[in-house]
DNA sequence: CGATTTTGACCGGCGC
DNA sequence: GCGCCGGTCAAAATCG
């Protein structure tokens, strides 16, 4: 049925924003120390595809947001090439319904950051300021930050693999290899999100961490924001033990990662400014 | 029985 | 122009 006779068929792959024209294809990738095949970031996923991809014995999965039919919320779901108990999820757009207040968390942090990505790179507005704060936070944290040349789609990474979750910490370090120069983005740090109004605060601590070097085709940003590891110490068997104690299990780890989230997010506000300087500032150098 | 997952095929973009 | 690769579709299978 989809032999090219379909037209619908034809919009996927590349450009099926239908509902929601003001979101680009900024893309939010969370990397948790997960060894449960996805994380439970309290919202409903259908898997729609999987693939193998090149450089990575992992299979990459593919899930769409089954809350609602016309939510144009995806998800990429794979391992670390690294470290297999890492899971990299990839968000990719807003949903554009209500949320239950577990996935408000996700939801919020993804939809702000990509927000911000977005809005970035529609305007080119420079705040000196943030830049100044991002440098003054800079001082004392590693912040990772390198680009691309080439980034069709600005991803950011929160980074919730390294640390333990308190909101002591933001560091921030600037690695020699960052050059300017895509001028994909820019600064307007609208920490909005089209779904509800209950977003604004970002990421309560951490290490931010640009970093577009790596695999990655499109720009990518790291930030390191803490670790949720509580119980995560169960080796990962593959992708069918699922017994009841292990959903059990699993759901409660996975809770535990939203409510750190939800933490993170709620608990540092001054990293939202850190966060936004970070950007602008990257943004900024690229655009010169 | 409905919802979800699996899986092979298809399509478009990109590099050579 | 051709082949590779990532992303998506949809029928079949599986699960609850």
């Amino acid at each position: 049925m989809r032999k090219g006779d379909d037209e619908s068929v034809k919009k996927r792959a590349g450009d099926d924003e239908v509902s929601q024209p003001n979101v680009k294809r900024a893309r939010v990738s969370v990397r948790t120390k997960c060894d449960y095949p996805t994380i439970n970031d309290g919202c409903q996923w259908r898997k729609y595809g999987q693939k193998i991809s090149r450089g990575n014995p992992c299979p990459r999965s593919y899930y769409r947001c089954s809350v609602a039919p016309l939510c144009p919320v995806r998800k990429q779901v794979q391992r670390c090439l690294e470290d297999m108990s890492i899971l990299i999820t990839t968000y990719e757009g807003t949903h554009n319904h209500s949320l239950p207040i577990e996935a408000t968390a996700m939801a919020s942090t993804t939809a702000a950051a990509a927000s911000m990505l977005l809005s970035g790179s529609s305007t080119s507005s420079q705040s000196p300021k943030n830049f100044t704060n991002l440098a003054n936070y800079s001082k004392t944290t590693p912040l990772y930050l390198s680009n691309s040349s080439s980034n069709p789609f600005p991803t950011i990474t929160l980074d919730f693999t390294a640390f333990p979750t308190t909101s002591s910490f933001t560091s921030f370090n600037f690695p020699s290899n960052f050059q300017p120069g895509s001028g994909l983005l820019s600064n307007s740090l609208s920490f909005s999100s089209p779904e509800s109004s209950t977003i604004p605060k970002i990421l309560g601590s951490g290490c931010l961490n640009y970093d577009s070097t790596s695999t990655l085709p499109y720009h990518k940003n790291l930030i390191n924001i803490g670790s949720s590891q509580k119980q995560f110490d169960q080796p990962f068997i593959g992708k069918n033990n699922t017994s009841t104690s292990d959903k059990l299990k699993e759901d409660s780890s996975q809770q535990a990662l939203t409510e750190t989230l939800t933490k993170a997010i709620t608990s540092d506000p001054s990293f939202q400014s850190v966060l936004a300087a970070a950007i602008s500032s990257m943004v900024g150098a690229t655009k010169t």
